[in-house]
DNA sequence: ATGAAAGCGCTAACAC
DNA sequence: GTGTTAGCGCTTTCAT
């Protein structure tokens, strides 16, 4: 009996019976092969009596299957993959699994190592919220059934279920357009993540749509920082015909923007509107609460899960992009 | 060659030489047990054809070593926590180990079950942050490596680094009383934790040490929720001599507090001064900025992580309380 | 109703 | 320089 307790072969050799008869006790299989009572209890009795915990590496190695899940995120100090992350933790402890943790910090190369470091550990599946500026690394990983989430690659064939991006904003657009805005800026994000040219999709085809003057439709900025979001409305802010409302791509951006208001001693929403994408629970804080775009984060991580079984047991799954809601608040002003 | 890749055994046959040459190949001895230059190529080309990656699940088993550290912690959605596990798992990536994650719901129940699960995994060490009521089931792990963060036990002797929630609350009352205050409300969270205990000794201890009158030194609420901030701040502020200062123990107690002040109409730092534990990143964007006390966080991840590897080496340490820091805004005004 | 033996993929002590 | 062998702890096939 060593550090980590004691095992079947140390119970059988106590009993003096075969560690056959120990193992199927234990899995449960007592009734299956017929074991007398008398063996069963006295299994039983033992195994707690030395608190057996079965070897799960053991059983690992020999079943094929680790009933670990892989979870790599950019950064699980970001609330939204935080949720995630909880979420996907619940579900998989429901089914027995247990989650591995891998931050990438936003780097391609760091996701590579991870993924060649995760094999390893032959994972029964894989939850990626991808870097996203370049998938090649993900076809070496045929066999490992994998589901991207938040993020994709529309070239690879690996499965994702992640936020309706163009929708959201289309929705943010429009709702900006009926409360009467004619000159609307919007801050995006890093241009080449397909988060970001789906949310620039939707602004541009609900300004289209609604044939918003091109010269009033505004597009700026190039990163999903606080700093961009800073820069940006310093920018639009000090111009001479500024926006009247602007839409930030994401929470940090549109923090980004509340400081620059702050500092340019500008008041929202009687000097310009505000909507940002990502809900987070410190926007009904501010003044004003700001008006926001909800993504469906229990959902996203409750479908991923389901679709990471489903690709495990080898049926067909379907991409999923969910519908984002809009949070309405008082950021914004009908003019 | 299976779904997960091929095998050293296969390389072996393929090349008709031992796995125990192969082995050594491998892992990087091939110096050391003077392999020919030829063999030693034969192994790393067939190796890099067939994108070979060792069977860690083998390896775990075969050297008694998972490179796994369990992380269990109440909830990996609360910021707090988050960037707690941001701060572990980077420094343990650095060390080759990974993190298995672990959400107990701050339910005992689910902690003790998930400390079962895990120790059936042959983790190498456990860092977690109990839920705190009670601590008879830790006892149960003999053998395994643990130490906690944020939260602990005085009677039992497993080590822990967290936040010196003493020194911290007192800092916070003391700056309180310097900024003229001399009627103080403390609202507390849930009584039976240490670090509530903690806070609350600190507090006292301030107040008793610059000699404020009893009858003003409130302390109220039992709950680290929102609803507690909002249900005590509510008492408090419409009582008819209410407090000039108020301090949040933590941040969501905070938030209570703010959208009571919303609703009763006070305006802060007029009506009353505002400081709370816990900083977090929004507390600077709500009207005022709050003053908050900031816990190390990025301290606490990296000083477990070192702790735990002392452990593992069967090396002495020492509890560890880092004091944290008193991060000044525009909600206590002096008077 | 129970056991012997093989094997999951890897490493290491001990040969030669 | 390389190979043989045993074994980590478990499950399972095949016998009896």
């Amino acid at each position: 009996m060593n550090a980590h307790g004691i095992t079947i072969k140390e119970i059988a050799n106590l009993l003096e019976i075969s560690s056959t008869t120990v193992s199927r006790v234990l899995a449960g299989h007592a009734r299956k092969y017929r074991i007398s009572q008398k063996t069963e209890e006295l299994v039983r009795e033992t195994a707690n009596k030395y608190n057996f915990q079965p070897n799960q590496v053991a059983q690992q190695l020999r079943l094929k299957r680790t009933n670990t899940i892989g979870l790599i995120i950019p950064d699980i100090s970001n609330p939204f993959f935080a949720n995630l992350a909880r979420m996907a933790e619940q579900e998989l402890r429901n089914k027995g699994k247990m989650i591995l943790l891998c931050n990438t910090n936003d780097s391609t190369e760091l996701e590579k190592e991870t993924l060649s470091l995760i094999t390893g550990r032959q994972v029964d599946g894989l939850l990626i919220a991808p870097v996203g500026q370049q998938g090649e690394h993900f076809k070496m990983m045929k066999g490992t059934p994998i589901v991207f989430i938040d993020r994709y690659f529309r070239e690879l064939s690996i499965p994702y279920v992640s936020t309706h991006n163009e929708n959201g904003a289309y929705q943010a657009s429009k709702y900006l357009i009926k409360k009467g805005h004619t000159h609307i800026a919007c801050i995006q994000g890093l241009m080449h993540t397909i988060s970001n040219q789906d949310r620039v999709n939707g602004f541009l085809r609900a300004t289209a749509e609604f044939h918003l003057p091109e010269e009033q439709v505004n597009l700026l900025g190039d990163n999903f920082s606080i700093e961009n979001g800073y820069k940006s409305a310093k920018i639009l802010l000090e111009q001479e015909d500024p926006p009247t409302a602007i839409f930030a791509l994401n929470n940090q951006i549109a923090i980004g923007v509340l400081l620059a208001a702050k500092d340019l001693g500008k008041v929202i929403p009687d000097d310009f509107s505000l909507i940002s994408f990502d809900e987070q629970p410190y926007f009904q804080l501010t003044s004003p609460p700001i008006t926001t775009i909800s993504q469906p984060i229990a959902q996203i991580g409750i479908e991923a899960v389901k679709m990471l079984f489903k690709l495990i047991d080898n049926e067909k799954v379907e991409n999923q992009l969910i519908s984002p809601e809009l949070i309405e608040r008082q950021s914004v002003k009908a003019i």
